[in-house]
RNA sequence: GGAUGGAUUCCCGAGUGGCCAAAGGGGACAGACUGUAAAUCUGCUGCAAAUUGCUUCGGUGGUUCGAAUCCACCUCCAUCCA
């Protein structure tokens, strides 16, 4: 199977500027592509890590990848799929964001030997003249064209600023340079960057009259159309700090049944055949689909070890069993206490289970709050300090939210 | 620059002088059922020393015994005109 058929397959690829020419560029590591990241947070999140993964299926086949770091287009902002405008950041964040990118990068993608590079678009967007860019650039962009872009219309009604509107032609610019720098032929993105990215072939054409290639790849998106990756406090992110490897291996596990496969094909390297084999799994062995998914996938993120030990958390706690090693803690200092002891809900505060003493009364009177398995039923219920300290003090609210208490 | 309409709690959205911590829906959270799934049902959803108190309806000031609601100014947004 060729590597191009692997990635239809896999149900990664949405569209394609021109497949003939794609399919031979890739499959025969003629390749050498880009793909863009804009640095806005300090770590990458879930939905880079398929671009990642992308890139890696690429450079293995032989093409080269070019990391590109979007310090100068993160100044700009880009509106696509966006219903408000975006912040705007500093240059101190964005400099410390791709600072970040960087190492997380470097542990997926091989950049040794020029095999792949990684660059950084402010180096050439910063220093513009904005007389000359109108010139060479924007006189090549019609404004019509662009209004009728889906990015674009989407925020027809909600307003876009002119700021966000050159997001377009920052982008279009970018490709266009690497083109010329790097040889550059082929560009990836996710499927919301389709307009963007057709915006660069087109500025290689008129202005080069040369062609380059587009390629975008699916969104991961669930069963409800929603992107996935998301929780309710924010992004899976991949820097241990941000989402503990736990947490990480509990977000998989914990897709809904109709995903699996789906996240199965697209973010693991696990061979087709067998992803296939596992979906004629039904019922509650698709369980066993979901723990091969979340094994997988904080393997590649966190490494084998890490990987093994949230799965052996995860079982000890729903399964009985196992060890507690891995499981989220929190510390508990004196502050906490008022004479020696601490009541369950300032417990529950403090572990961060709950939000407020109010949230945390309401999770205790609806019988969602145990500690070691026993359901605490007063709100008033308190503990002193060696209850704490004696073995294991285990505080769970609701069905999977749990913290080891650790005294300090 | 001009005209008009608007800003309410996580989101949408009712409320136009007291009965308002603010209808209804969505989401989130908790319980039941399950498979750590979905669907369904139930509860719950500002904060706290909790039959009470405190802080909230874009901002600031005012009227009033009493303001999300009335008045003035300001900020922001949308639509139309330039």
């Amino acid at each position: 199977m060729t590597l191009y058929d692997e990635l239809v397959a896999r149900g990664l690829i949405a569209q394609v500027t021109d497949e003939k020419e794609i399919k031979d560029l890739i499959n025969n590591g003629k390749a050498t592509f880009y793909i863009g990241f804009d640095p806005t947070a300090d770590s990458l999140h879930v939905g880079h890590f398929m671009a990642l993964c992308l890139m890696k299926r690429l450079q293995m086949a032989g093409n080269r990848p070019i990391a590109l770091i979007g310090g100068g287009t993160a100044m700009v902002g880009d509106p696509s799929g966006r219903t408000d405008m975006r912040q705007m950041m500093t240059p101190e964040t964005i400099a410390h964001n791709c600072d970040c990118f960087r190492t997380q990068m470097s542990r997926f993608i091989d950049f040794s030997d020029d095999k792949a590079l990684m660059v950084n678009n402010a180096d050439w967007l910063m220093d513009l003249n904005y007389i000359d860019v109108l010139r060479e650039v924007g006189a090549h962009f019609s404004v019509n064209r662009m209004l009728s872009a889906e990015c674009y219309k989407q925020r027809m009604e909600k307003g876009l600023s002119f700021l966000e509107f050159n997001y377009m032609i920052m982008q279009s610019f970018d490709f266009y340079t690497l083109f010329q720098k790097y040889g550059c032929n082929m560009q990836f993105g996710g499927d919301d960057q389709w307009s963007n990215m057709l915006g660069g072939t087109e500025l290689i054409r008129r202005k080069l009259g040369k062609d380059a290639y587009a390629m975008t790849i699916n969104l991961l998106l669930n069963s409800e159309g929603k992107k996935m990756g998301k929780t309710q406090s924010g992004a899976v992110w991949l820097d241990p700090d941000k989402t503990s490897p736990f947490e990480f291996y509990q977000y998989w596990r914990n897709v809904a049944d109709s995903d699996v496969l789906k996240c199965m094909r697209m973010l693991t390297f696990l061979p087709l055949e067998q992803i296939d084999e596992m979906d004629t799994w039904e019922g509650s062995q698709l369980n066993r689909a979901k723990e091969i998914l979340a094994y997988e996938l904080t393997n590649l993120v966190h490494g084998e070890q890490e990987a093994k030990k949230a799965q052996e958390s995860a079982r000890a706690l729903f399964s009985g069993g196992g060890s507690h090693t891995d499981m989220p803690s929190a510390e508990i200092t004196d502050a906490h206490f008022t004479d020696g002891q601490i009541d369950i809900l300032g417990l529950l505060v403090a572990s961060g289970l709950t939000a407020s003493r109010s949230e945390a009364r309401r999770a205790v009177e609806q019988g969602g709050v145990t500690v070691n398995g026993t359901k605490v039923t007063d709100i008033r219920q308190a503990y002193a300090k060696d209850e704490l300290s004696a073995e294991e003090f285990i505080l769970k609210r609701g069905k999977k939210n749990f913290r080891k208490i650790v005294l300090k």
